[in-house]
DNA sequence: TTCGTTGCAAACATTTTGCAGTTTC
DNA sequence: GAAACTGCAAAATGTTTGCAACGAA
């Protein structure tokens, strides 16, 4: 692994990424950033992501209408993501036991380093029409 | 949902679809299907499938290297996607209960149409370097 | 004859990359 | 001062779409 400098811009990615819960697109924590750093650039956002995601510092948890969607909070757990709105809600209740990946490592003859559950449907807020409060999602035009 | 007519290159996309297990992308199915019709255009073979999506003929079951996988295999199953080459293959041991469906649904209010699990890892073939037969793993150069 | 389907090419959206200037150490 | 980091714009990639021709009912 390569060697890296302390960098404040990436410094402020992560702290953005990690104390949010929205699962986040790179245009959003992008979008999030512009105001504190007038000059960052998405290619930025995006290079950094990748070293993020090398670093195992962030995961990638869900494409969703073709847009990758990032989350800090590495510790293992599940994910539900609405198919109407793009909201990604965290799941805690169920799996992240690594005896599964263990299992099927020695089932396949191969090397398991991690697993998602992730379960896709029609959040709370989309059945009840009425809440529309879609303002905080990512990858929402 | 609209009204469809027969269609002999849809119909052969399916039967391509559901007669492999190496989880195809679009153009794998495009370039399957290219010598028997040497005319069918990659805007067919992605309406298609956002067709067959629709039905429910065909499932998404993963995103790799920036390419969508599909599986007409519609059964609950999980899979394991090798991060090295690439190659998804089908895990039948493991999840796929209904009743999962529903808890979450109950716990966070919410409709759950289905679940994925997927693990991700080195496959047998990539760990063992020798075999680089990746000759039919869609995605690939 | 009507309307669904397709080929083609252009349009789109997301992500990656090359390069020159800047920052970190 | 060397090497990492960034902005910018261009390029690459995967997917969608408009339109005119084609095929199925």
């Amino acid at each position: 692994m390569r060697k890296l400098n302390f960098s404040k811009k990436r410094d402020a990615m992560l702290e953005v990424i990690c104390s949010t819960n929205t699962h986040p697109t790179a245009e959003w924590i992008y979008n999030r950033l512009k105001s504190d750093y007038p000059n960052l650039s998405l290619g930025t956002v995006y290079r950094n992501l990748n070293l993020f995601k090398e670093q195992g510092l962030v995961v990638s948890v869900a494409n969703v209408n073709g847009q990758e969607r990032f989350d800090g909070n590495t510790s293992a757990h599940a994910h539900f993501v609405c198919t109407k709105c793009g909201r990604i809600i965290d799941v805690d209740c169920v799996g992240g036991s690594k005896s599964f990946d263990n299992r099927i490592a020695s089932m396949y003859d191969c090397e398991v380093d991690r697993h998602t559950i992730t379960f896709y449907g029609t959040c709370s807020s989309c059945r009840h029409a009425h809440s529309d409060s879609t303002a905080d999602v990512p990858g929402l035009k």
